[in-house]
DNA sequence: CGGGACTCCTGCCAGC
DNA sequence: TGCTGGCAGGAGTCCC
């Protein structure tokens, strides 16, 4: 599932792909994905060049030359397959022409397809769509109803202790949800939001208003470093989420709470539903 | 306004 | 064995 760290690994592994390319032809297989495409949508990004790509939360940010951005949100299982007719023998071009494979533009969940200026094709592969892609003008940003009131970047300057302690003041809402809310803070899912409380010692059902300011202290810290150390290990592949070359994240290796039996000191995890959504904890160290 | 429930979607798997 | 129901979850929307 990608998370703020799976997607600036894509967004890091598609930009020496796409910058400074054109994009030749868009072929959109279906009319949308979680929302529908924009009017217009291949025919507006036909021809446009590509100038740079960022991150916001859990959206990659693709900058047109015209002044317009295209907006991608992975979802649960979005994810990007470069295939390159002139790559080299054993690169993954030649596994993914396989008829009907993940990613070569032909299988039934390939919704998108993108073919650039030198003939490389980059494939937007999505079986639950719970994707997003729009198109806006860089003005549009602010205001646009996706991006508007998203909260701060955890990796960010504006993120520390008392940041949480103003917007968690009087918040009822148990801190799992809190550290999910993309208002507060863009881009924590529901696995790094629960590695996060586990190496804090807080239990997750804990009002996120009652938390001292010591704890938040440790929480911040802590909402930074495991963001921070999973990029650097091109993330997390539990399931779906794979890096655009296809490699693995590794991630995974370093979780310590999430779909485990124990904690790592031997503590049985325990498993509830919060908000919907499954949360791992251990009674004994998350107070 | 805050918080929780519901909704979208498909693949997978436990259980009957 | 084969079907079915439940589960997984990002985030918008709706309701109390």
């Amino acid at each position: 599932m990608p998370e703020l760290p799976e997607v600036e690994t894509v967004m890091r592994g598609l930009g020496p792909i796409l910058v400074g390319r054109s994009i030749a032809a868009v072929e959109l297989r279906r009319a949308g994905l979680r929302f529908p495409f924009p009017a217009g949508f291949a025919a507006r990004l036909k021809g446009r060049r590509v100038v740079s790509l960022q991150r916001r939360a859990k959206y990659i940010l693709v900058n047109l030359d015209d002044g317009h951005c295209l907006l991608v949100h992975l979802g649960m299982t979005g994810r990007f397959t470069v295939l390159d007719e002139n790559a080299p023998p054993n690169n993954l071009g030649e596994f993914y022409y396989e008829q009907g494979a993940v990613g070569a533009g032909s299988g039934p969940h390939d919704h998108v397809v993108f073919l650039l200026d030198n003939g490389v094709r980059v494939v937007y592969t999505d079986h639950r769509r719970f994707g997003v892609m729009d198109l806006l003008h860089e003005n549009e940003m602010a205001g646009h109803k996706l991006l508007k009131g998203i909260g701060v970047e955890p990796l960010g300057n504006e993120f520390s202790a008392d940041f949480l302690a103003a917007r968690f003041r009087k918040k009822s809402a148990p801190l799992k949800a809190a550290l999910l809310d993309q208002r507060i803070i863009a881009g924590l899912g529901n696995i790094y939001a629960t590695e996060i409380l586990y190496r804090s010692g807080i239990h997750p059902e804990t009002p996120a208003g009652e938390i001292s300011l010591p704890r938040l202290s440790k929480l911040a810290a802590e909402t930074k470093a495991v963001p921070k150390q999973a990029i650097a290990m091109n993330g997390t592949s539990i399931s779906d989420f794979r890096r655009v070359d296809d490699k693995s994240g590794g991630f995974q290796n370093f979780l310590q709470i999430y779909q485990k039996d124990t904690c790592p000191k031997g503590h049985e995890v325990k498993k509830i539903k919060q908000g919907g959504r499954g949360t791992f904890f251990c009674p004994v160290c998350q107070k």
